[in-house]
DNA sequence: CGGCTGATTGAAATGCATCAAACAAAGTGG
DNA sequence: CCACTTTGTTTGATGCATTTCAATCAGCCG
């Protein structure tokens, strides 16, 4: 693991499918399924790396990737999680770039590849896709700048708390109403911004406190509103 | 001051010579020229707030504006600081949501509020300007995300030696060399996410290792390189 | 079984926040 | 024009949150 481990397949599934090509037209979209790869991919994989000029951007249909950038001394700080029917690797793409974060598959994955070219062409021929695209970009940029003000503003406590109830919101709960996404400690670290040991000693106090219930990385959140309220959300 | 002190002129400069509107058509930019009202707001003045509902977006082509949300506590986390070529205000239209930060002039502006729907009419009417604001949008994106990895990975000492750094890069130099950009000490805080206390400490800090030179609110950097060192930059 | 990675706990060190107080500068009103 | 208020800057001292180091434990895989 921790090494490519893809499997290229002609995975034919009709993207069209998908609300974020609800907006282009049935050639457009038949342009697309040709131009696309399917990649599956396995917890591990790296789909592109810091530094990498990339020839197209990603659309994820299962599995779990996360997107971070490395620090100095090799400490990773993720920035976010993609899941089904998310895009990621459009930045720096747009931007013509080389990519300023790493991707990896953090669990199994359907992945398509779209070709730069595509994008432009569509961007260009296509003024709604374009303007849902400019809506993506915002979203994101919402999301990035409420991190900011949450880093700025408030404790290592409250930002684990935030970062729960965000885990909860954006993705499934399994039968047992558990957050799907299974972290291990140091990703959740990474993500708020800590180090490990200080997310263990949080969680367990989160548990003691009867506001979540762990089953090794699958966390169920217990009380929602006290957790809300830890983590000084006002909505 | 800190209460609306705007006086609308109708100063009528001709928008189309800035290159965030190089692709616009001439018929394009003369509706934009007639559409557009223009503001000169003086410091303190507050263009919108968090919460408010925008009829349209904001050009500065003078002065400077600070870009901010407020914790619960009332503290400010200040997400980026707009001067003159910048759009700001584009993002909560886009996505169609209320205003979830505010903006606050503080270096006496000229700004040109232009009309939500004339950006969605050459959103859609213009491939190549879609594609600008769309490019702006991820430069922007790419910021954000630089500032998380920085929030989450850095010290505040670091922290600040970055900002200053981007402060230098990002702003005109006067005549001294001097970073034009006035702050008071808690507008650095509030950028680096600290206490103003910390600020002024490690400010002075800096000038004992005559890293920077400090005459009240305007700052020279005498020693670049090992200001970057400081905020263990790469580049 | 032994070696690996990840999880957990404890103790010590430190970076930062907070509180308090003094000072400087700038604007306000008598 | 001077006392007064206000706002911003500075310094010191203290306490707390978080980091770091060290050690142990649990689970998994070949």
């Amino acid at each position: 693991m921790g090494i490519n481990n893809n499997s290229e397949s002609t995975d034919d599934i009709d993207l069209s499918c998908f609300p974020f090509f609800k907006s282009l037209t049935k050639e457009e979209c038949d342009i697309l399924n040709f131009e696309k790869k399917c990649i599956a991919s396995q917890r591990g994989t790296i789909v592109y790396e810091e530094g990498c000029r990339l020839s197209g951007f990603y659309f994820i249909t299962r599995g779990i990737v996360k997107i971070y950038k490395t620090g100095i001394d090799g400490k990773e700080q993720i920035i976010k999680f993609a899941n089904k029917g998310d895009i990621f690797g459009y930045r720096s793409l747009l931007s013509e770039e080389t990519a300023c974060s790493t991707s990896k598959v953090i669990e199994d994955a359907i992945l398509y590849h779209i070709p730069y070219k595509i994008l432009l062409n569509l961007v260009e021929a296509n003024p709604l896709f374009s303007l849902d695209i400019l809506r993506i970009a915002c979203d994101e940029l919402k999301e990035a700048n409420e991190c900011i003000t949450y880093f700025g503003l408030k404790t290592v406590r409250e930002r684990l708390a935030e970062v729960l109830l965000l885990l909860h919101k954006n993705f499934k709960l399994d039968t047992d109403q558990r957050i799907q996404i299974s972290l291990t400690r140091e990703e959740l670290a990474n993500t708020v911004g800590t180090a490990t040991e200080v997310i263990i000693r949080f969680l367990s106090e989160f548990k003691r406190e009867k506001l979540i219930d762990l089953k090794g990385r699958k966390i169920k959140i217990l009380n929602l509103n006290e957790l809300k309220k830890v983590a000084k959300l006002t909505d």
